[in-house]
DNA sequence: ATAGAATTTCTGTTTGTACGGAAATTAAAG
DNA sequence: CTTTAATTTCCGTACAAACAGAAATTCTAT
């Protein structure tokens, strides 16, 4: 049990979580947001401790060590020590030096542009990269496989193509230097309107 | 328990799971696919159970009822039963009415790119929208906080653009009528190398 | 080399989710 | 209105992920 007045108060839990967010007034915009984006984080697939952690950094100032965001969130050392591990794995938090403090610092990177790019890229390696080989794999076998429907293979098809396609766009738009983003998606708007002209829509 | 066996054998489990799908032989292009996909699904959020019914109907020439799908899996019907409700929810499948069967028949989109549309605009009303109206709640109110320190102001508020703007963007994209998506895809490569070329890049 | 501090790994507990089976409800046919 | 088939809701179990605390390890300074 984590913490003992939650046996015969199991609000408490919510209270305690609240004021476990020590140096900021509790239910300060800063909490807040760091409670939100907890919670999105797990509606997402990322995991709450993980999330927060991003949050508190993102909101940070000054670099923080273990010890700090473990305080001030109120999750365990070990935990803290996974969750930092996981998050500099994608890259969106990284290790900074303190002079004449030898505990491990870290920092969140900031421009939101870059943190999109980043988890894109996370996103694409983990998710995307293993169903394409392993639809790459069924279609391997498929086309040596006697007395396959040919639609079961037209549709497989249909979506390996889509996956690569799919992939080829996302690799030319996360190789956009992030200077440039901000240009493309304004002139994506023209883009699109001059799309939406062109001949008939179907649907 | 879900399978006796199991007890004393855990990998019984696999096992059983490669035996349950029926009538394809078992290892099967079409069986692999599906295994494929569940496993993926799971990897992503998504659970085994919907995404493999997923596969299967995508995969499936005429249109399947809940005890088909049942049987050809291996998965229970009461599970069958919220992971159609689920996929519905999606409209990644509809229900379709075959005539001389009073039991609901169900067929998939087998359009990929119309699928694809689909799950994004599903994950921007489950998970984007409401990211940024947690956002706004908390600019709300750090806007009329005092004492909050600029710099986490401006983060959140920089946070706040991107989020509009993607979403922007998005809708954008969501609208495209999908006859003129391959198009779109097709463009983009231009506009990449157009934008990559003009000025210097800064990283 | 050793003491002390910082960090990671390990282990048990807790919490949440998936899922099968039974019971209940709904719908259709006679 | 009753009977039977189809579907959904409910409930308990099983499985997996999150997490805290302790133990073990690594690192740094002296």
């Amino acid at each position: 049990m984590v913490n003992p007045a939650v046996d015969f108060c199991p609000e408490m839990t919510f209270i305690s979580v609240m004021t476990e967010i020590a140096d900021m007034s509790s239910s300060s915009a800063k909490a807040q947001f760091i409670l939100y984006w907890g919670d999105m984080g797990s509606q997402w697939g990322v995991n709450r401790s993980v999330a927060q952690i991003h949050a508190l950094l993102f909101l940070s100032v000054s670099p923080l060590n273990a010890e700090d965001i473990s305080d001030q969130l109120g999750i365990a050392r070990s935990n803290v020590s996974n969750s930092l591990k996981e998050l500099v794995g994608w890259k969106l938090i990284r290790r900074i030096p303190v002079p004449g403090d030898r505990r491990e610092h870290f920092v969140a990177e900031v421009d939101v542009w870059e943190m999109a790019t980043l988890i894109a890229q996370g996103r694409k390696e983990r998710e995307i990269d293993p169903a394409m080989s392993a639809i790459d794999s069924c279609l391997r076998q498929a086309k040596d496989e006697t007395g396959l429907d040919p639609v079961v293979l037209s549709r497989m098809q249909d979506m390996q193509d889509f996956l690569k396609t799919a992939d080829h766009w996302s690799s030319q738009m996360l190789s956009v230097p992030k200077s440039k983003l901000n240009a493309l998606m304004k002139m994506g708007d023209k883009v699109f309107s001059l799309i939406k002209l062109t001949g008939k829509k179907t649907d």
